[in-house]
DNA sequence: CGAGTTGTTCAATAGTCATTGAACAATTGC
DNA sequence: GCAATTGTTCAATGACTATTGAACAACTCG
């Protein structure tokens, strides 16, 4: 989280330009958290916010960032999908897609299940070499299979997040948001019963 | 993931540390794709997987890490609750703790509330300022408010997650590890309703 | 004791990666 | 058509951070 850059040069605009790029910040700050860049956030939500699109050189104005960054971020969350040019021309002004729930369904199909799954195999050949050993082998089946549980959990957890039903239209995902964080909390109740 | 460093000098032990090796580097690996420090991870892994404690000097020969790297992540996991000395003596050799779950609600609680904490309360404080101007303003209050419920959304599902109930003892951990995984999928069902 | 081992500290290093600036290409508007 | 703007590429830089090695302290055990 290296903020100091960010400070440099930005442009002293109104208040309001001033809460957005707090706003910016604070997310690319966090997506930064998730190992992530902090500029693809900070890009995303000035889009996002913003009411139509907007320049890339004008992106690189507001942020206070070079025209370079900008190009790289645009480019890579096009290839994410979080992000379109407006139309097929070189210099076409840039929206964002406010629906993320399909990067986010993505990004654990591929980088977080891939990296569970890594480790599960691990485990697994570990826990034929300590079995096919007795009881002088290091290491211990019974905490190996105790972390293969754990792995399993996480993948469980995983699967029941990927099923979760994407709407496709942009009103339907506003919608779906508002209802969805009221439903998550009646499944406390549910989870509460596991103790 | 620079995993370079990490094949230089290690030890070429039995087929089992081997094994285990790679789960250490998984779990480093994974770990690191969330924002923590992978040595972190390996030294956890190759606790938990050992019988015993394990003194500092052999977590490094092990690793084929330093002794200072070691030392430097065993005082970071103690003060995590991950990882504990058998005793109060300088030289004790440690142990994992292998409930990680109030560690996660830890970090829930801190880094990642905290995160998204600041990322509604700049949104907050740009819709005030948004809807102060009026039409004119380049940023969308009503696109202020979609990013708001989303917030507000994951909010609702860490509140979720933190509502969890923590088992105290080793076993009873174990055992909700894999219940919770046959109950976690039975919750498709009622994420499946929200379309 | 005293040699060997282990833990602890810290300054130096080495590798990584975000970010920039300059140079060039494409496009726009006058 | 020409100046000004915008997009694109890439080598260079600057900052950060994990990791090490050396030096010292504490402990063990013969």
């Amino acid at each position: 989280m290296s903020v100091a850059p960010r400070e440099k040069a930005r442009p002293e605009g109104d208040r309001l330009a001033q809460r957005v790029l707090s706003v910016c910040d604070a997310v690319g700050d966090y997506i930064e958290a998730w190992g992530f860049r902090s500029i693809h956030g900070r890009v995303w939500t000035l889009l996002a916010l913003s009411r139509g699109p907007v320049a890339q050189a004008d992106i690189a104005d507001r942020l206070g960032v070079s025209r370079s960054l900008v190009h790289l971020a645009v480019t890579e969350l096009t290839q994410y999908g979080l992000v379109r040019a407006t139309s097929a021309a070189r210099n076409a002004p840039i929206e964002a897609n406010l629906d993320v729930w399909p990067t986010i369904t993505d990004v654990i199909r591929g980088r977080e299940w891939m990296l569970i799954e890594r480790a599960r195999v691990a485990l697994e050949a570990a826990l034929a070499e300590a079995e096919f050993l007795g009881e002088e082998s290091p290491y211990d089946p019974e905490r190996i299979r105790l972390l293969l549980a754990m792995t399993g959990l996480a993948q469980s957890v995983l699967r029941t997040v990927l099923a979760v039903p994407i709407p496709r239209s942009l009103e339907a995902f506003a919608k779906w948001v508002r209802r969805a964080s009221k439903t998550i909390n009646k499944l406390e109740d549910t989870l509460a019963l596991l103790s």
